[in-house]
DNA sequence: CAGTGGTCTAGACCACTGC
DNA sequence: CAGTGGTCTAGACCACTGA
Protein backbone atom coordinates (compact mmCIF):
# COMPACT_ATOMS: atom_id res chain seq x y z
CA UNK A 1 0.00 0.00 0.00
CA UNK A 2 1.88 3.02 -1.32
CA UNK A 3 -0.64 5.30 1.03
CA UNK A 4 -2.22 4.79 3.88
CA UNK A 5 -6.07 3.53 2.71
CA UNK A 6 -7.21 6.97 5.34
CA UNK A 7 -5.20 8.77 3.59
CA UNK A 8 -6.76 7.22 0.42
CA UNK A 9 -10.33 8.25 1.44
CA UNK A 10 -9.29 11.91 2.96
CA UNK A 11 -7.52 13.02 -0.48
CA UNK A 12 -10.52 11.80 -2.41
CA UNK A 13 -13.01 14.36 -0.19
CA UNK A 14 -10.53 16.58 -0.17
CA UNK A 15 -10.45 16.66 -3.91
CA UNK A 16 -14.11 16.94 -4.07
CA UNK A 17 -14.28 19.99 -1.94
CA UNK A 18 -11.13 21.79 -4.20
CA UNK A 19 -13.38 20.72 -7.34
CA UNK A 20 -16.60 22.38 -6.20
CA UNK A 21 -18.32 18.65 -6.68
CA UNK A 22 -18.85 18.95 -2.44
CA UNK A 23 -19.72 22.88 -1.88
CA UNK A 24 -18.98 25.17 1.79
CA UNK A 25 -22.17 23.95 3.87
CA UNK A 26 -22.89 20.30 1.86
CA UNK A 27 -22.58 17.32 3.84
CA UNK A 28 -20.22 14.73 3.20
CA UNK A 29 -21.59 10.89 2.90
CA UNK A 30 -22.37 9.69 5.84
CA UNK A 31 -19.23 7.05 7.59
CA UNK A 32 -21.57 4.16 6.66
CA UNK A 33 -21.80 5.43 3.21
CA UNK A 34 -18.13 6.00 3.08
CA UNK A 35 -17.29 2.55 4.54
CA UNK A 36 -19.17 0.79 1.67
CA UNK A 37 -18.21 3.28 -1.00
CA UNK A 38 -14.22 2.50 0.13
CA UNK A 39 -14.70 -1.10 1.86
CA UNK A 40 -13.17 0.39 4.86
CA UNK A 41 -13.50 -0.25 8.36
CA UNK A 42 -15.85 2.84 10.17
CA UNK A 43 -12.37 3.72 12.32
CA UNK A 44 -10.75 4.14 9.20
CA UNK A 45 -12.93 6.55 7.79
CA UNK A 46 -13.78 8.15 10.89
CA UNK A 47 -9.67 8.83 10.64
CA UNK A 48 -9.78 10.30 7.02
CA UNK A 49 -12.55 12.89 8.60
CA UNK A 50 -10.49 13.67 11.39
CA UNK A 51 -7.84 14.64 9.08
CA UNK A 52 -9.96 16.89 7.09
CA UNK A 53 -11.43 18.34 10.87
CA UNK A 54 -7.66 19.26 11.80
CA UNK A 55 -7.08 20.95 8.80
CA UNK A 56 -10.31 22.88 9.09
CA UNK A 57 -12.08 21.71 5.92
CA UNK A 58 -14.74 20.01 7.41
CA UNK A 59 -16.60 19.91 10.91
CA UNK A 60 -18.39 17.24 11.91
CA UNK A 61 -21.84 17.74 14.08
CA UNK A 62 -23.21 14.65 16.48
CA UNK A 63 -26.43 13.40 14.97
CA UNK A 64 -26.18 15.48 11.89
CA UNK A 65 -22.75 14.73 9.84
CA UNK A 66 -19.89 16.12 8.32
CA UNK A 67 -19.82 18.98 6.65
CA UNK A 68 -17.45 21.37 4.76
CA UNK A 69 -16.24 24.47 6.73
CA UNK A 70 -18.04 27.85 5.38
CA UNK A 71 -15.37 30.54 5.65
CA UNK A 72 -16.87 33.26 8.02
CA UNK A 73 -16.49 37.20 7.10
CA UNK A 74 -13.64 37.83 8.57
CA UNK A 75 -13.84 40.88 11.37
CA UNK A 76 -10.86 43.39 10.60
CA UNK A 77 -8.60 44.76 13.47
CA UNK A 78 -6.52 47.64 12.70
CA UNK A 79 -3.15 47.21 14.06
CA UNK A 80 -2.04 50.99 12.84
CA UNK A 81 -2.06 53.16 10.22
CA UNK A 82 0.59 55.40 9.66
CA UNK A 83 1.30 58.10 6.93
CA UNK A 84 4.94 58.81 6.65
CA UNK A 85 4.23 62.18 5.16
CA UNK A 86 3.18 64.15 8.16
CA UNK A 87 5.85 64.60 10.43
CA UNK A 88 5.54 64.75 14.76
CA UNK A 89 2.56 63.64 15.06
CA UNK A 90 2.16 60.03 17.05
CA UNK A 91 0.19 57.29 15.88
CA UNK A 92 -3.45 58.07 16.61
CA UNK A 93 -4.98 54.53 16.63
CA UNK A 94 -2.65 52.18 19.19
CA UNK A 95 -5.63 50.17 20.27
CA UNK A 96 -6.85 47.43 17.38
CA UNK A 97 -10.38 48.75 16.50
CA UNK A 98 -12.55 47.11 14.37
CA UNK A 99 -13.26 47.58 10.94
CA UNK A 100 -17.00 46.11 10.17
CA UNK A 101 -18.39 49.37 11.31
CA UNK A 102 -21.93 47.73 10.59
CA UNK A 103 -21.18 45.73 14.00
CA UNK A 104 -21.19 47.59 17.32
CA UNK A 105 -17.62 45.34 19.49
CA UNK A 106 -18.96 44.53 23.00
CA UNK A 107 -16.09 44.90 25.12
CA UNK A 108 -16.54 43.24 28.93
CA UNK A 109 -15.74 45.48 31.91
CA UNK A 110 -11.90 45.44 32.84
CA UNK A 111 -10.75 42.93 35.35
CA UNK A 112 -7.92 43.73 37.41
CA UNK A 113 -5.71 41.24 39.35
CA UNK A 114 -1.47 41.40 40.33
CA UNK A 115 0.05 38.70 40.07
CA UNK A 116 3.66 37.56 39.07
CA UNK A 117 5.11 37.94 35.82
CA UNK A 118 5.85 34.54 33.48
CA UNK A 119 8.76 34.23 31.71
CA UNK A 120 7.44 35.69 28.56
CA UNK A 121 5.51 38.87 30.34
CA UNK A 122 9.22 39.59 32.17
CA UNK A 123 11.44 39.31 29.20
CA UNK A 124 9.04 41.58 27.23
CA UNK A 125 8.70 44.26 30.14
CA UNK A 126 12.53 43.89 30.76
CA UNK A 127 11.86 42.53 34.38
CA UNK A 128 12.30 39.47 36.29
CA UNK A 129 10.27 36.15 36.19
CA UNK A 130 8.39 36.40 39.54
CA UNK A 131 8.19 40.04 40.09
CA UNK A 132 4.36 41.41 40.49
CA UNK A 133 2.55 42.93 37.57
CA UNK A 134 -0.66 44.46 37.49
CA UNK A 135 -2.86 42.61 34.93
CA UNK A 136 -5.81 44.38 33.31
CA UNK A 137 -8.03 42.01 31.10
CA UNK A 138 -11.07 42.52 29.22
CA UNK A 139 -12.68 40.23 26.66
CA UNK A 140 -14.41 41.62 23.27
CA UNK A 141 -17.57 40.30 20.59
CA UNK A 142 -18.91 41.41 17.92
CA UNK A 143 -23.01 40.91 17.23
CA UNK A 144 -22.85 38.20 19.98
CA UNK A 145 -19.26 36.76 18.52
CA UNK A 146 -16.29 36.44 20.71
CA UNK A 147 -13.82 37.28 19.20
CA UNK A 148 -10.95 39.01 21.10
CA UNK A 149 -9.23 38.18 24.51
CA UNK A 150 -6.87 41.23 25.84
CA UNK A 151 -4.22 42.02 28.95
CA UNK A 152 -2.38 44.44 29.52
CA UNK A 153 0.55 43.71 31.81
CA UNK A 154 2.21 46.81 33.86
CA UNK A 155 5.49 47.19 35.77
CA UNK A 156 4.32 47.11 39.42
CA UNK A 157 6.23 50.35 40.25
CA UNK A 158 4.29 52.00 37.60
CA UNK A 159 1.03 50.90 38.51
CA UNK A 160 1.22 50.43 42.31
CA UNK A 161 -1.43 53.04 43.78
CA UNK A 162 -2.59 54.40 40.30
CA UNK A 163 -5.63 54.01 38.93
CA UNK A 164 -4.54 51.15 36.90
CA UNK A 165 -5.18 48.75 39.59
CA UNK A 166 -8.78 49.70 39.79
CA UNK A 167 -11.33 47.63 37.86
CA UNK A 168 -13.48 49.32 35.24
CA UNK A 169 -12.79 51.42 32.19
CA UNK A 170 -10.06 54.10 32.37
CA UNK A 171 -11.94 57.47 31.64
CA UNK A 172 -9.03 58.91 29.67
CA UNK A 173 -7.50 55.82 28.45
CA UNK A 174 -4.62 54.38 29.74
CA UNK A 175 -2.10 55.81 27.25
CA UNK A 176 -2.78 59.15 28.51
CA UNK A 177 -2.97 57.88 32.09
CA UNK A 178 0.64 56.93 32.10
CA UNK A 179 1.61 59.92 30.38
CA UNK A 180 0.06 62.07 33.27
CA UNK A 181 2.27 59.52 35.51
CA UNK A 182 5.44 60.43 34.14
CA UNK A 183 5.74 57.63 31.63
CA UNK A 184 5.49 58.97 27.88
CA UNK A 185 4.49 56.47 25.03
CA UNK A 186 6.60 57.12 21.99
CA UNK A 187 6.46 53.67 20.14
CA UNK A 188 5.86 50.54 20.47
CA UNK A 189 6.94 46.93 18.82
CA UNK A 190 4.14 44.87 18.14
CA UNK A 191 4.89 40.66 18.07
CA UNK A 192 2.69 38.60 16.14
CA UNK A 193 2.72 34.62 16.12
CA UNK A 194 0.05 31.98 15.68
CA UNK A 195 -0.29 28.46 17.67
CA UNK A 196 -3.14 26.21 18.39
CA UNK A 197 -5.82 27.32 21.41
CA UNK A 198 -5.47 26.52 24.59
CA UNK A 199 -8.31 25.20 26.42
CA UNK A 200 -9.56 28.07 28.11
CA UNK A 201 -9.40 29.91 24.30
CA UNK A 202 -11.68 26.89 22.56
CA UNK A 203 -13.96 27.06 25.03
CA UNK A 204 -14.45 31.19 25.03
CA UNK A 205 -14.21 31.19 21.11
CA UNK A 206 -16.32 28.19 20.39
CA UNK A 207 -13.49 26.98 18.16
CA UNK A 208 -13.24 23.78 16.66
CA UNK A 209 -10.46 21.78 16.50
CA UNK A 210 -8.24 22.78 13.42
CA UNK A 211 -8.99 26.46 14.06
CA UNK A 212 -5.51 28.44 14.84
CA UNK A 213 -5.35 31.82 17.28
CA UNK A 214 -3.46 35.13 16.38
CA UNK A 215 -1.91 36.23 19.35
CA UNK A 216 -0.21 40.12 19.15
CA UNK A 217 2.06 41.30 21.89
CA UNK A 218 2.41 44.89 21.64
CA UNK A 219 5.04 46.59 23.86
CA UNK A 220 4.72 49.98 24.71
CA UNK A 221 7.73 52.41 25.44
CA UNK A 222 8.99 55.38 26.82
CA UNK A 223 11.62 57.35 26.33
CA UNK A 224 13.59 54.98 28.80
CA UNK A 225 11.79 51.34 29.34
CA UNK A 226 8.43 49.56 28.67
CA UNK A 227 5.86 50.60 30.15
CA UNK A 228 3.04 47.97 29.39
CA UNK A 229 2.81 44.65 27.66
CA UNK A 230 -0.78 44.33 25.83
CA UNK A 231 -1.36 41.16 24.94
CA UNK A 232 -4.39 39.92 22.33
CA UNK A 233 -5.83 37.04 21.07
CA UNK A 234 -7.85 37.00 18.53
CA UNK A 235 -9.46 33.74 16.60
CA UNK A 236 -8.14 32.96 13.34
CA UNK A 237 -11.00 31.96 11.46
CA UNK A 238 -12.63 35.04 11.94
CA UNK A 239 -10.09 37.97 12.14
CA UNK A 240 -7.32 39.54 9.91
CA UNK A 241 -5.07 42.35 10.86
CA UNK A 242 -4.45 45.26 8.88
CA UNK A 243 -1.54 47.19 8.93
CA UNK A 244 -1.00 50.48 6.77
CA UNK A 245 1.69 51.90 5.88
CA UNK A 246 1.80 55.33 3.43
CA UNK A 247 -1.01 56.82 1.79
CA UNK A 248 -3.63 54.25 0.29
CA UNK A 249 -5.67 55.98 -2.39
CA UNK A 250 -9.49 55.89 -1.57
CA UNK A 251 -11.54 52.57 -2.37
CA UNK A 252 -14.80 52.28 -3.85
CA UNK A 253 -16.06 49.21 -2.21
CA UNK B 1 -19.12 8.79 32.20
CA UNK B 2 -18.84 12.86 32.54
CA UNK B 3 -16.07 12.59 30.65
CA UNK B 4 -14.66 10.86 27.99
CA UNK B 5 -12.16 8.61 29.20
CA UNK B 6 -9.38 9.60 26.46
CA UNK B 7 -10.17 13.09 27.25
CA UNK B 8 -9.45 12.52 30.82
CA UNK B 9 -6.19 10.72 29.71
CA UNK B 10 -4.94 13.48 27.68
CA UNK B 11 -6.22 16.28 30.28
CA UNK B 12 -3.71 13.85 33.04
CA UNK B 13 -0.97 14.59 30.26
CA UNK B 14 -1.61 17.90 29.77
CA UNK B 15 -1.52 18.61 33.20
CA UNK B 16 1.80 16.73 33.44
CA UNK B 17 2.75 19.08 31.00
CA UNK B 18 1.58 22.25 32.33
CA UNK B 19 3.01 21.66 35.98
CA UNK B 20 6.13 20.46 34.59
CA UNK B 21 6.38 16.65 35.49
CA UNK B 22 6.70 16.05 31.59
CA UNK B 23 9.07 18.67 30.58
CA UNK B 24 10.00 19.90 26.70
CA UNK B 25 11.61 17.49 24.97
CA UNK B 26 10.80 14.43 27.84
CA UNK B 27 8.95 11.57 26.36
CA UNK B 28 5.82 10.53 27.52
CA UNK B 29 4.60 7.03 28.55
CA UNK B 30 4.62 4.46 25.82
CA UNK B 31 1.19 3.44 24.39
CA UNK B 32 1.27 -0.13 26.34
CA UNK B 33 2.04 2.20 29.76
CA UNK B 34 -0.61 4.27 29.23
CA UNK B 35 -2.99 1.07 28.69
CA UNK B 36 -2.10 -0.49 31.49
CA UNK B 37 -2.33 2.78 33.87
CA UNK B 38 -5.88 3.69 32.61
CA UNK B 39 -7.27 0.53 31.61
CA UNK B 40 -8.37 1.75 28.82
CA UNK B 41 -7.70 -0.17 25.46
CA UNK B 42 -4.73 1.14 22.55
CA UNK B 43 -7.05 2.97 20.63
CA UNK B 44 -8.54 4.90 23.51
CA UNK B 45 -4.97 6.10 24.04
CA UNK B 46 -4.00 7.12 20.72
CA UNK B 47 -7.07 9.21 20.54
CA UNK B 48 -5.86 11.21 23.66
CA UNK B 49 -2.26 11.70 22.19
CA UNK B 50 -3.62 12.60 19.25
CA UNK B 51 -5.64 15.22 20.87
CA UNK B 52 -2.66 16.46 22.40
CA UNK B 53 -0.52 16.18 18.97
CA UNK B 54 -3.34 18.16 17.33
CA UNK B 55 -3.09 21.27 19.66
CA UNK B 56 0.51 21.32 19.37
CA UNK B 57 1.23 19.91 22.98
CA UNK B 58 3.17 16.94 21.74
CA UNK B 59 4.53 15.32 18.68
CA UNK B 60 4.98 11.36 17.86
CA UNK B 61 7.90 9.46 16.01
CA UNK B 62 7.48 6.16 14.98
CA UNK B 63 9.81 3.81 16.31
CA UNK B 64 10.52 6.64 19.68
CA UNK B 65 7.72 6.96 20.80
CA UNK B 66 5.43 10.64 21.73
CA UNK B 67 7.64 13.52 23.14
CA UNK B 68 6.21 16.98 24.63
CA UNK B 69 6.78 19.60 21.83
CA UNK B 70 9.85 21.46 22.24
CA UNK B 71 9.57 25.50 21.18
CA UNK B 72 11.75 26.39 18.67
CA UNK B 73 13.56 29.81 19.52
CA UNK B 74 11.46 31.72 16.47
CA UNK B 75 12.69 33.56 13.56
CA UNK B 76 11.66 37.00 13.08
CA UNK B 77 10.79 39.14 10.41
CA UNK B 78 10.32 42.64 10.53
CA UNK B 79 7.21 43.76 8.85
CA UNK B 80 7.88 47.67 9.19
CA UNK B 81 9.32 49.70 11.12
CA UNK B 82 7.99 53.47 11.04
CA UNK B 83 9.49 56.20 12.93
CA UNK B 84 6.87 58.91 12.82
CA UNK B 85 8.94 62.05 13.62
CA UNK B 86 11.20 61.94 9.98
CA UNK B 87 9.02 63.27 7.56
CA UNK B 88 8.75 62.70 3.54
CA UNK B 89 10.70 59.38 4.35
CA UNK B 90 8.97 56.08 2.55
CA UNK B 91 9.65 53.14 5.33
CA UNK B 92 12.48 51.08 3.79
CA UNK B 93 12.19 48.08 4.38
CA UNK B 94 9.19 46.58 2.56
CA UNK B 95 10.69 43.17 1.98
CA UNK B 96 10.21 41.21 5.39
CA UNK B 97 13.81 40.44 7.06
CA UNK B 98 15.34 38.12 9.24
CA UNK B 99 15.60 39.39 12.98
CA UNK B 100 18.29 36.49 13.75
CA UNK B 101 21.46 37.98 11.99
CA UNK B 102 23.71 35.56 12.74
CA UNK B 103 21.95 32.98 10.65
CA UNK B 104 22.26 34.50 6.46
CA UNK B 105 18.94 33.72 4.86
CA UNK B 106 18.66 31.28 1.52
CA UNK B 107 16.32 32.78 -0.50
CA UNK B 108 15.60 30.43 -4.01
CA UNK B 109 15.59 32.08 -7.36
CA UNK B 110 12.57 33.44 -8.68
CA UNK B 111 10.14 31.56 -10.39
CA UNK B 112 7.46 33.17 -12.98
CA UNK B 113 4.22 32.52 -14.24
CA UNK B 114 1.53 34.36 -15.80
CA UNK B 115 -2.03 32.67 -15.00
CA UNK B 116 -5.45 33.66 -14.14
CA UNK B 117 -6.20 35.56 -11.07
CA UNK B 118 -7.42 34.09 -8.32
CA UNK B 119 -11.01 35.31 -6.42
CA UNK B 120 -8.57 36.42 -3.49
CA UNK B 121 -6.25 38.03 -5.69
CA UNK B 122 -7.81 40.07 -8.10
CA UNK B 123 -10.11 41.31 -5.44
CA UNK B 124 -7.00 42.51 -3.28
CA UNK B 125 -5.92 44.21 -6.71
CA UNK B 126 -8.93 45.65 -7.87
CA UNK B 127 -9.20 43.47 -11.49
CA UNK B 128 -11.50 40.69 -12.78
CA UNK B 129 -11.58 37.24 -10.84
CA UNK B 130 -9.53 35.18 -14.19
CA UNK B 131 -8.11 38.30 -15.40
CA UNK B 132 -4.43 37.44 -16.19
CA UNK B 133 -1.63 38.02 -13.71
CA UNK B 134 2.22 38.02 -13.57
CA UNK B 135 3.16 36.01 -10.39
CA UNK B 136 6.80 35.60 -9.24
CA UNK B 137 7.50 32.70 -6.63
CA UNK B 138 10.08 32.02 -4.30
CA UNK B 139 10.85 30.55 -0.76
CA UNK B 140 13.07 31.30 1.75
CA UNK B 141 15.43 29.21 4.26
CA UNK B 142 17.77 29.87 7.20
CA UNK B 143 20.27 27.53 8.05
CA UNK B 144 18.50 24.67 6.10
CA UNK B 145 15.23 25.15 7.33
CA UNK B 146 12.20 26.24 5.25
CA UNK B 147 10.48 29.31 6.66
CA UNK B 148 8.62 31.08 4.50
CA UNK B 149 6.66 31.05 0.86
CA UNK B 150 6.70 34.35 -0.83
CA UNK B 151 4.45 34.99 -4.15
CA UNK B 152 4.20 38.38 -5.61
CA UNK B 153 1.05 39.49 -8.24
CA UNK B 154 1.22 42.01 -10.69
CA UNK B 155 -1.37 43.46 -12.89
CA UNK B 156 -0.75 41.99 -16.78
CA UNK B 157 -0.89 45.55 -17.74
CA UNK B 158 1.67 46.39 -15.50
CA UNK B 159 3.82 43.49 -15.85
CA UNK B 160 3.92 42.65 -19.43
CA UNK B 161 6.73 43.10 -21.66
CA UNK B 162 9.01 44.08 -18.16
CA UNK B 163 11.96 42.71 -16.50
CA UNK B 164 8.84 41.40 -14.16
CA UNK B 165 7.82 38.83 -16.60
CA UNK B 166 11.87 37.59 -16.64
CA UNK B 167 12.67 34.92 -14.23
CA UNK B 168 15.58 35.57 -11.72
CA UNK B 169 16.18 38.49 -9.27
CA UNK B 170 15.75 42.06 -10.59
CA UNK B 171 18.85 43.96 -9.95
CA UNK B 172 17.70 47.31 -8.60
CA UNK B 173 14.40 45.42 -6.47
CA UNK B 174 10.84 45.65 -8.13
CA UNK B 175 9.58 48.49 -5.92
CA UNK B 176 12.67 50.63 -7.55
CA UNK B 177 11.62 49.02 -11.14
CA UNK B 178 7.64 49.82 -10.69
CA UNK B 179 8.47 53.73 -10.27
CA UNK B 180 10.94 53.72 -12.91
CA UNK B 181 7.70 52.09 -15.23
CA UNK B 182 5.68 54.84 -13.60
CA UNK B 183 3.93 53.09 -10.90
CA UNK B 184 5.63 54.62 -7.90
CA UNK B 185 4.70 52.95 -4.82
CA UNK B 186 3.61 55.46 -1.86
CA UNK B 187 1.91 53.12 0.54
CA UNK B 188 0.81 49.66 1.55
CA UNK B 189 -1.46 47.47 3.79
CA UNK B 190 -0.61 44.61 5.40
CA UNK B 191 -3.82 41.86 6.22
CA UNK B 192 -2.51 38.94 8.16
CA UNK B 193 -4.00 36.22 9.28
CA UNK B 194 -3.96 32.40 10.38
CA UNK B 195 -4.94 29.15 9.36
CA UNK B 196 -4.06 25.67 8.90
CA UNK B 197 -1.36 24.56 6.43
CA UNK B 198 -2.42 22.83 3.04
CA UNK B 199 -0.54 19.84 1.92
CA UNK B 200 1.87 21.78 -0.67
CA UNK B 201 2.68 24.14 2.81
CA UNK B 202 2.98 20.97 5.59
CA UNK B 203 5.10 19.03 2.88
CA UNK B 204 7.32 22.09 2.33
CA UNK B 205 7.68 23.36 6.13
CA UNK B 206 7.98 19.71 7.04
CA UNK B 207 5.02 20.77 9.85
CA UNK B 208 3.59 18.32 12.05
CA UNK B 209 0.05 18.36 12.67
CA UNK B 210 -1.15 20.91 14.64
CA UNK B 211 1.18 24.25 13.71
CA UNK B 212 -0.86 27.15 11.73
CA UNK B 213 1.03 28.74 9.42
CA UNK B 214 0.48 32.84 9.28
CA UNK B 215 -0.11 34.51 6.00
CA UNK B 216 1.07 38.70 5.51
CA UNK B 217 -1.84 39.84 2.27
CA UNK B 218 0.96 43.29 1.59
CA UNK B 219 -0.84 44.94 -1.34
CA UNK B 220 1.41 47.66 -2.48
CA UNK B 221 -0.38 51.10 -4.01
CA UNK B 222 0.76 53.70 -6.42
CA UNK B 223 -1.20 57.33 -6.04
CA UNK B 224 -3.95 55.67 -8.09
CA UNK B 225 -4.41 51.81 -7.67
CA UNK B 226 -2.93 48.48 -6.50
CA UNK B 227 0.16 47.74 -7.86
CA UNK B 228 1.40 44.48 -6.56
CA UNK B 229 0.39 41.80 -4.14
CA UNK B 230 2.84 40.43 -2.16
CA UNK B 231 1.24 37.30 -0.08
CA UNK B 232 4.14 35.52 2.53
CA UNK B 233 3.33 32.40 4.21
CA UNK B 234 5.20 31.40 7.24
CA UNK B 235 5.36 28.27 9.20
CA UNK B 236 3.61 29.44 12.33
CA UNK B 237 5.64 27.54 14.98
CA UNK B 238 8.99 29.34 13.91
CA UNK B 239 8.34 32.71 13.05
CA UNK B 240 6.76 36.22 14.70
CA UNK B 241 6.27 39.21 12.99
CA UNK B 242 7.42 42.39 13.99
CA UNK B 243 6.40 45.53 13.14
CA UNK B 244 7.54 48.75 14.88
CA UNK B 245 6.13 52.23 15.12
CA UNK B 246 7.44 55.58 16.94
CA UNK B 247 10.83 55.50 18.88
CA UNK B 248 11.90 52.35 21.07
CA UNK B 249 14.95 52.56 23.36
CA UNK B 250 18.09 50.98 22.44
CA UNK B 251 18.08 47.56 24.64
CA UNK B 252 21.06 45.69 25.76
CA UNK B 253 19.87 42.21 24.89
C1' DC C 1 16.11 -8.22 18.21
C1' DA C 2 12.58 -5.96 21.34
C1' DG C 3 10.02 -1.94 21.76
C1' DT C 4 7.89 1.77 19.74
C1' DG C 5 4.13 3.98 17.01
C1' DG C 6 1.08 3.39 12.37
C1' DT C 7 -2.73 1.15 10.18
C1' DC C 8 -6.82 -1.58 10.00
C1' DT C 9 -10.67 -4.54 11.22
C1' DA C 10 -15.31 -5.91 13.39
C1' DG C 11 -18.33 -5.13 16.46
C1' DA C 12 -20.69 -2.94 20.48
C1' DC C 13 -23.23 0.64 22.82
C1' DC C 14 -24.19 5.60 23.64
C1' DA C 15 -25.80 10.51 22.54
C1' DC C 16 -27.70 13.68 19.62
C1' DT C 17 -30.86 15.30 15.81
C1' DG C 18 -34.94 15.75 13.11
C1' DC C 19 -39.20 13.83 11.90
C1' DC D 1 -38.28 6.37 15.49
C1' DA D 2 -34.24 5.94 12.13
C1' DG D 3 -30.04 7.94 11.02
C1' DT D 4 -26.21 10.41 12.36
C1' DG D 5 -21.69 10.88 14.73
C1' DG D 6 -19.08 9.80 19.57
C1' DT D 7 -16.83 6.43 22.42
C1' DC D 8 -14.70 2.11 23.41
C1' DT D 9 -12.95 -2.58 23.03
C1' DA D 10 -9.77 -6.56 21.46
C1' DG D 11 -6.96 -8.06 18.46
C1' DA D 12 -4.04 -8.25 14.26
C1' DC D 13 -0.19 -7.05 11.35
C1' DC D 14 3.11 -3.55 9.55
C1' DA D 15 7.05 -0.05 9.73
C1' DC D 16 10.45 2.23 12.03
C1' DT D 17 14.19 2.80 15.59
C1' DG D 18 18.08 1.79 18.42
C1' DA D 19 20.96 -1.56 20.59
Amino acid sequence: MAQAKYQEIADRLRDQIDSGALQPGDRLPSEPDLVKLHDASRNTVRLAIALLTNQGLVVTRQGLGSFVSEPAEPFTALLSRVQSQPAGQSPSTLLPQVGNLDLEPETSRQVVEKSPASASVAQKLEISTGDLVVIRRRHGSIGGVPWMMMASYFPLDIAEGTQLEQAGDIAQGSIRLLADLGHEQLGFIDEIGARMPNARESAFFGLSTGAPVLVVNRTAYSKYRPIRLTRYTYRGDRVRLNHEVGSIPARDS
